[in-house]
DNA sequence: GTTAGATATTACCGATAGGAAATATAACTA
DNA sequence: TAGTTATATTTCCTATCGGTAATATCTAAC
């Protein structure tokens, strides 16, 4: 019940989940094939993408008996761009920094050459 | 006990640690004045600023007899390189639509020519 | 050194997460 | 229709999370 972004930051905050997406993120795979992948049970794997689907981080289509999963690309958007807004202010940070660098380089040099 | 990345995740799951990070983007702040923004106890914040730092989101130094909270690009780096990996592959994705469609506007403006 | 203010730590609670095992459902096949 | 394969759901366990209240610690000021 809690708000979507938490619930893709908390998706992503499980190393199996993340091997998980790792694993389909060249094409997508059956369950059978991430449970073979992951030491998990089979149950542990579909509660987990039962997890990763909530978050919108993957889809799910039918494909005979199989249900292969996709990466979903519009979950790791909404996190990316939260974090994009804080990556503006420590690249902006780095900016200030490197400015303030080349302000002191540039008034040593003026010091000396008194 | 968990690894890095899972503990930034995990940091970034949560609306209240989120809003600290939002709260402190501009410039440090004291505990007070966290505990006085959001509507929680103060060693409830307490708890939220010990996994911040915990997951390198934030940094604190010790200023008379307040502890003032800065937000710390490190931990943040870390998560977005994890998305960023990602990001290019939906990218990669789009563009491949891109061209795709660019490929069937051209056929069609063929046939249009037939 | 005593006191006051700022913050951290501890103890406790209910809710939820991650895991395994057992069972149920859904779809192909014989 | 019965059997088999692929996947989902349920049940149960323990550990951790988010929260509050009480207490401890650290620093500054007097």
């Amino acid at each position: 019940m809690t708000d979507p972004l938490s619930r893709t930051f908390l998706a992503l905050a499980d190393p199996t989940r993340r091997a998980i997406l790792a694993q389909i993120a060249d094409g997508a795979q059956t369950v059978s094939a991430i449970v073979a992948a992951n030491g998990l049970s089979q149950p542990g794997i579909s509660k987990h993408l039962k997890v990763l689907e909530g978050a919108g981080l993957i889809r799910r289509e039918r494909v005979a008996k199989t249900r292969p999963v996709h990466l979903d690309a519009a979950g790791l958007q909404k996190a990316a761009g939260w974090i994009d807004h804080y990556r503006q202010h420590w690249e902006g940070a780095f900016d200030r920094m490197d400015a303030l660098i080349d302000q002191l380089k540039a008034e040593e040099a003026k010091n000396g050459r008194q």
